[in-house]
DNA sequence: GTCTATAGCCAGATAGAC
DNA sequence: GTCTATCTGGCTATAGAC
């Protein structure tokens, strides 16, 4: 790779780091493309240059987020001494430190142009499957082990554990100021698996 | 009251149905002014005689679904068989049948226009602070009960039930199309009281 | 109070010089 | 590839006749 094409890849890493911030403080109908191009310090064509739409710089934040799911998945398969449930835990406790560190991007359910460009992107689909793919996995195993309720779905399991990357509850416990990130992040996975009642 | 107020406020009640089914189906965002227009059957510059802003159409909508909130909250307060852990499922329950039925309006959270208006809004304060107050009520009462967990602030716990209201996951298990509504309230309902694991 | 018509604005996208 | 300047469409909101 020569020079000139490495200086392009800093930049549009640059350009993803700014969406993912944004996309993550205001949405994805909140954040301006102007403001992208303000915040990496170019110009609005400029950015028109890399990615063809503004659903598709969005698309790049997410998949930027699914590769780093992806290693922290690695990471947690590679723990020998771990169960299947604390491997899923792990991922659920990096997803809500990230989200807590107001670097998860968050997109509406909604928006259909959003959603058409998302579903026709390979890279984030197979991404998407491949996380999905493992951690269906560790689900199956941890109900096989007696340690999640094998009476739900693993379908329900995976979208309460991919909730978490969106849960609004973190964001308001921290906007409310009296608690540690740490508090709150073991209180939140902590009713997402064990749930509310004292047991 | 006359007539002619009578007629008024049907309208407006006819508004703010439209303003509510758009809210949950698009968000406000994605809710035009005129397709609220168009769904009452009315021009759009006699929406802005009812109305004076778009903010206030969902402001409006809000304190509706904070009325029927605690027209429920009643209810179960008047369940003299109930624990305070029934109530408060019970409310939770009704949340995700509402929910699920496409009829929860749901607000961007970073939205600053439309959370000035709303801050602004004695009436939604009020009803909101109703409801949290016998919520919060109910929660302290089945800690003590020995029914939810006492190690968890309980603004955590109303954070998390409130939270149900905009929960993904019904939604996305909805889409899949091979569970039946009720299997879907009874599965997240249980998640959130109970948790992902077996006990 | 209801309508038609339109003002005003803003944000996504582009043209064309360099 | 980067810039400045501009186009374009859609949205909120309003003017003014009836």
């Amino acid at each position: 790779m020569s020079f000139r094409e490495q200086v392009l890849r800093v930049r549009e890493e640059a350009i993803v780091s700014a969406v993912n911030r944004l996309l993550a403080e205001k949405g994805f109908d909140g954040m301006t493309v102007d403001e992208v191009a303000a915040e990496v310090g170019i110009a609005k064509a400029s950015l028109y240059k890399h990615f063809p739409s503004k659903e598709a710089l969005a698309a790049a934040a997410m998949v930027r987020v699914l590769e780093r799911t992806q290693a922290v998945v690695e990471q947690q398969a590679a723990r020998s001494d771990a169960s299947a449930l604390q491997r899923l835990r792990g991922v659920t406790r990096w997803a809500l430190e990230v989200q807590l560190a107001g670097e998860m991007p968050s997109l509406p359910a909604q928006n259909s142009s959003l959603r058409t460009e998302l579903l026709a992107d390979k890279a984030y689909l197979d991404l998407l499957m491949r996380v999905s793919d493992t951690l269906g996995g560790w689900i199956t195993q941890a109900q096989s082990d007696g340690e999640i309720d094998a009476s739900l779905p693993p379908e329900v399991v995976l979208y309460t554990v991919y909730a978490r990357a969106c849960d609004p509850v973190p964001g308001f416990l921290k906007a409310g100021g009296q608690f540690s990130d740490a508090q709150i992040v073991d209180w939140v996975l902590g009713t997402c698996f064990e749930g509310l009642r004292r047991r």
